[in-house]
DNA sequence: TTGTTCAATCAACGCTTGTTGAACGAGAGG
DNA sequence: CCTCTCGTTCAACAAGCGTTGATTGAACAA
């Protein structure tokens, strides 16, 4: 009975109803995507009208910028060793927990521009680090193909419930890819021309 | 002058017609996705009526699957090592040449129902033909994680055009997926665990 | 009490979409 | 010549969309 709610029940109940409408949001943009999310799907989901989540939010793309809105992620540095490591941990992570900001992003990207223009400068400074950890002539094509394989991993298993990845653990999944990561960004080991 | 188009210059009309409304939805499904592609672009892509690309195809689901169609992939059968040069040679095929209904079913498989439908069945018989080859205990989590690689490598290639992948020849690409493919479908070499 | 603020609702707008059915007009068959 | 076929266009429909502005009613301040 003595809890600390002793603030203004307006602005309370204002930060309620923006969360749920940011919580109703983020759940109809991760399972439907842009697109086919509508304004009155959220609403509803949110039990107000459609006019509040405009007046909240100004428009469908800027809520659709703070469901998206990602904090940006710790540097990859050190020995192609330790920034594999670096990245099965951040993959082992996002198997594990839902990464709702980057799943409302990625279900978006191949048919929304906008998403795909901040996965794309999300991405660049990925390319860069892990490029410049790598620092062989081919670093580049490594580099992305490292992108390449997280982004398979993660699609395939949060936004295309592939059951194979779903049934299995982090850890299995994050040791089974250890040694492909690695062939990728350790420069030995050419692969057979021809 | 004496080619064959003695044809009755109708049915010809009509073929060449539904052929230019056919390569016109192929461009606009690809590079736009299922829901921002419209009858009435397409219709102008094509230089036609809308109510013509309707009267031919029936609908726009209709005209998604006569573009998204494609004939059934050759079996992949063999040892762990042959499924894996199978599969390299099809990723190597994907990366010279545009692979039109691939590309326009990818591009809507994460936001129409429709599309992630018929993107499961096909992967479904994939996945068993690689489990298949490789028999290990994970042989399911192995299987979906050379999917996911190649999911990753064709949707960075051709649809978010990352600049890395654009660029290298398929010969390149191939050759540095070698190993990381030969880690996922052999059984031994478990990843150093901890 | 009286007046102000503001969360929330309501009805409507302009626009685009997929889809339909009537209409037109040039070629084929007699 | 006339007639039928059929590729093609045109105009319109109903539904859904994002968005807006007026309006309501309850919590606050005086």
């Amino acid at each position: 009975m003595s809890e600390p709610e002793a603030r203004p029940a307006r602005a309370e109940q204002r930060r309620a109803t923006e969360a749920r409408i940011l919580a109703a949001a983020s759940r109809l943009f991760i399972d439907n995507g842009y697109e086919r999310t509508t304004i009155r799907a959220v609403a509803r989901a949110a039990g107000v009208d459609a006019g509040l989540v405009m007046h909240y939010f100004g428009s469908k793309q800027a809520l659709f910028q703070r469901v998206t809105q990602a904090s940006p992620m710790p540097e990859l540095t050190g020995t192609p060793e330790e920034v594999t490591e670096q990245i099965l941990a951040r993959i082992a992570q996002m198997l594990a927990v839902e990464p709702a900001q980057s799943l409302a992003l990625l279900r978006s990207v191949l048919t929304h521009p906008e998403a795909a223009e901040v996965w794309q400068e999300g991405t660049d400074r990925y390319h860069a680090e892990i490029s410049h950890a790598i620092g062989a002539a081919d670093a580049d094509v490594r580099a992305a193909l490292v992108s390449a394989v997280w982004l398979g991993v993660i699609v395939s298993r949060h936004l295309l419930k592939s059951p194979g990845l779903s049934d299995a653990g982090p850890q299995l999944v994050t040791d089974l890819l250890r040694p492909c990561l690695r062939s990728l960004t350790r420069a030995d080991l050419p692969g057979t021309t021809g």
